[in-house]
DNA sequence: TCCATATTTCCATTTTACTTGAAATATTAG
DNA sequence: CTAATATTTCAAGTAAAATGGAAATATGGA
């Protein structure tokens, strides 16, 4: 992952509603939640929750599926997974300069 | 970590600006370096860039040290280490669930 | 003290993000 | 086809973020 795609990645999750919306979505699986109830859920009205499933679906954190007449959002962990490497990445490879101590996130 | 204080970070580094100075102090350990340099380095305006390291600080991302009539900015891994758990927190919690197959990010 | 330099604050401007009602589109059921 | 429901797009308003010039503050050196 590059440094644009990571803010890209980083902007679409900053954002609380986002992250709500992202953290109901994870434990469901590849199963998802249709746009419906994750509005009723959230409580959040029609073109504000299209909105930020856009957001997030261009970030490619989340993808779409229909069924039926409803469209099923599922997380996507591949992104997430890059995001986190790319983090970690970043941590750690000064771990190779001159640091003073190890930083805690390269274990 | 709590939610809130993910959005706060999280939103530090989803700007370009600011993922640059961060990832530029991240090798530097605490030594840091000087605004002046960091200015230099990125060719930012110095109000620009006070601007931003305001955020970072406020995130608690980075850290200051004044010697002599220099500032020096220093990551703080702490906060780094805080975010990627909290991260992997959340993407790994759905493995109780249902999921039909493990996230990538959880090894 | 007085000067020079480093950094921040203030302020105005511009840009970008968020929200929502209403209209448009899409899909299925009858 | 028509009606009903799900979702998105459009448009317009409001809020928040980003930028940078100029002034203010702070620190060390002479």
């Amino acid at each position: 992952m590059e440094n644009k795609a990571a803010v890209t990645v980083l902007a679409a999750l900053a954002q609380e509603t986002r992250l709500a919306i992202f953290r109901l979505l994870v434990p469901l699986g590849a199963q998802g939640m249709t746009v419906g109830r994750i509005g009723e859920t959230l409580s959040l009205a029609p073109a504000t929750l299209s909105f930020h499933l856009k957001e997030l679906t261009h970030a490619n954190l989340i993808v779409a599926r229909q069924e039926g007449r409803y469209i099923h959002y599922s997380a996507n962990y591949a992104t997430m997974s890059e995001l986190l490497g790319f983090m970690t990445e970043n941590c750690c490879q000064m771990a190779g300069d001159a640091p003073p101590s190890p930083p805690a996130c390269c274990g």
